[in-house]
DNA sequence: CTGAAACCTG
DNA sequence: CAGGTTTCAG
């Protein structure tokens, strides 16, 4: 019997999901949601969900590039571009898209998001900033970059669950 | 002219 | 995060 609305159990799987892909159609998203009966406001609220997460995300990714650009030192920069499991901007991205921290973060994710740090930083290191459009490029980047979101998402419920109804 | 995504605000 | 607005491709 899929629910009317979308819980906070749904927002917590998104969020999951946000590892796996960034830019989620929204057919796709309706297989991964089996226990929720979509309409228009239901999808376009996930869809919106998702523009947020990317918000944060490119902020994130934004604000530590150009710390980087920063940096005098080239190896101060080489420092402050790797996103490892033990970096700030890692601690950021967890606690905002896994903050109970019981999921494994995939691997893929804190290499793409990376490689999105890293083109922040040679975009604002050669100037191209300063064209208005110039994230355009990078999203497209980035949007590539999708995987597959594994099948036990499509069950109801989060992957993180100890046990499932029914 | 729409629809999707970015952008801005609260 | 939700709402509202702007931007832009189709």
């Amino acid at each position: 019997m899929p629910r009317e609305g979308l819980s906070p159990c749904h927002l917590k799987k998104a969020k999951l999901m946000f590892f796996y892909t960034r830019y989620p159609s929204s057919s796709t998203l309706k297989t991964y949601f089996p226990d929720v009966k979509f309409n228009r406001c239901v999808t376009s609220q996930l869809i919106k969900w998702f523009s947020n997460f990317r918000e944060f995300f490119y902020i994130q990714m934004e604000r530590f590039a150009r710390q980087a650009a920063r940096e005098v030192l080239s190896v101060a920069r080489e420092r402050a571009l790797r996103l490892g499991r033990d970096t700030e901007l890692y601690r950021i991205l967890n606690m905002h898209y896994n903050k109970s921290n019981d999921y494994q973060v995939p691997e893929r994710f804190v290499e793409v998001s990376e490689v999105a740090l890293r083109e922040f930083f040679s975009a604002i290191q050669s100037g191209r900033d300063a064209d208005p459009c110039w994230k355009k490029s990078i999203y497209k980047i980035i949007c590539k970059l999708d995987s597959s979101v594994p099948d036990n998402f499509r069950l109801p419920g989060c992957p993180t669950d100890t046990y499932r109804m029914g």
